[in-house]
DNA sequence: TTACTGAAAACTGTCAACAGAATACACTTC
DNA sequence: GAAGTGTATTCTGTTGACAGTTTTCAGTAA
């Protein structure tokens, strides 16, 4: 009962839409530059135009709708180049964790990650995908997370679901899982000797080495990856 | 004729009166935790409540603006702490744009930041924040505009709006703005080398080198700057 | 068949109004 | 005089409706 006013009290219709339809967004329901109709969706929510609009301007104002006036909003079509840029931001965020990251660790936290990356190992010896893209996923969210910056993680999340959007990006293959990481690992290291400047680099080398397997060189006869699922780039 | 018909097309009422209110918010009209009348609001720019509720919900996607339910949309205030996690946050977006353009920079561009450098040297010499502010705002815009990547160049720009809002932030000071200066020459030093590690690595701990110069020291006499139209921080 | 024209339908942009919550304030009580 | 209570006011949250634009599509001419 409690925690039902404080529900109340904390959660607007509106702010509800908005997880809701952020969820929807990146459900990959709509295809890219598909327009969404807000009758539609006013409809599908139960609500009228007004909250689904202002949601429609804030999930915009993040990146993952496009408005267009007097034409509506559209989901938001990321290129290869968009996608490009996203992962130097990216990497610039993942980076600054990193180091962060290097000069205050605990070991308790070191060694969480040094049980992730034996995970991944493991994974890599398996070849699945299955098994590794989850350990990775929590392996970035974890250095953001211990680096103690809330805004710095939020930052983070917020770009890899912007990065989401780019449907066509190529699922790691074969070798690819195994560079990934030797890269962990190399973050690690420096972590545990606590050299900051070498953090930044390896977590900065990591993602832009991530951006490179984004595309599959061409002609390797794979399709490109839905991704559904996989929750993170490497 | 043709202009203001393209005027129309691409700027809808409610994407001028984004602006307006953008501009409003960062004019330090509003004192920090300070309420906004969704009435008042809508009748001093004589439109209805509708796109002003649409535009605060935009800005509050930004964090310029809180939103609380039933209560209303406040000035952001931002504290102490929050600023310094800003100020990681920009010290990773800093740093993988001096990194990228560490490989790129054309013979012009880096002349270019070198006679800002010097000019910077000189509002040094003549102890003139007035010469210095803009001049050190140039500079970091310019390595942003250099990087070549607009998504970066968009999230620092908002991020160091985002940070304007810290109004208790100190004013630099006189050797603080040789040793920004010295920081400033050791970034352009590793472009010049094409060094991409070094370049990161300066531009990373001069943005926290601002951070640490955010606030002054306790008992210094110096009253908390109002930093109106310094632009940036250092 | 193809290209153009014009009307109809659908949708967005904006507004005004109503319901519910929060705040302010006068009143009562101790 | 101070604390608490109840009412009135103010403001937000949400809705429905209207005006203007875009899109669709049938009809016409080349």
């Amino acid at each position: 009962m409690k925690a039902e006013l404080e529900f109340l009290q904390n959660h607007s219709l509106t702010s509800v839409l908005r997880r809701e339809m952020e969820t929807l967004v990146l459900s990959g329901e709509f295809a890219p530059g598909e327009r969404l109709n807000e009758n539609s969706l006013a409809v599908r929510f139960s609500v009228s135009r007004g909250p689904v609009r202002e949601v429609c301007r804030a999930l915009a104002e993040r990146g993952l709708l496009e408005l267009v006036p007097n034409r509506g909003v559209f989901m938001r079509r990321i290129d290869e180049d968009q996608a490009a840029e996203l992962y130097d931001v990216r990497a610039g965020l993942f980076a600054s964790a990193a180091r962060l990251l290097a000069t205050k660790a605990t070991v308790a936290q070191l060694s969480e990650l040094e049980g992730l990356l034996e995970r991944m190992e493991e994974a890599v010896r398996m070849h699945s995908l299955d098994l590794y893209y989850p350990l990775n996923l929590e392996f970035h969210d974890s250095i953001l997370r211990f680096a103690g910056n809330a805004r710095l993680h939020k930052a983070y999340s917020e770009l890899v679901k912007e990065l989401h959007l780019f449907r066509e990006r190529a699922l790691l293959q074969g070798g690819g899982l195994e560079v990934s990481n030797v890269e962990h690992r190399r973050i690690v290291k420096a972590l545990q000797e606590r050299d900051a400047a070498a953090a930044m680099e390896a977590a900065f080398l990591h993602v832009l080495s991530g951006k490179s397997r984004m595309t599959l060189p061409a002609g390797t006869g794979y399709p490109a990856g839905q991704a559904a699922g996989s929750g993170d780039v490497v």
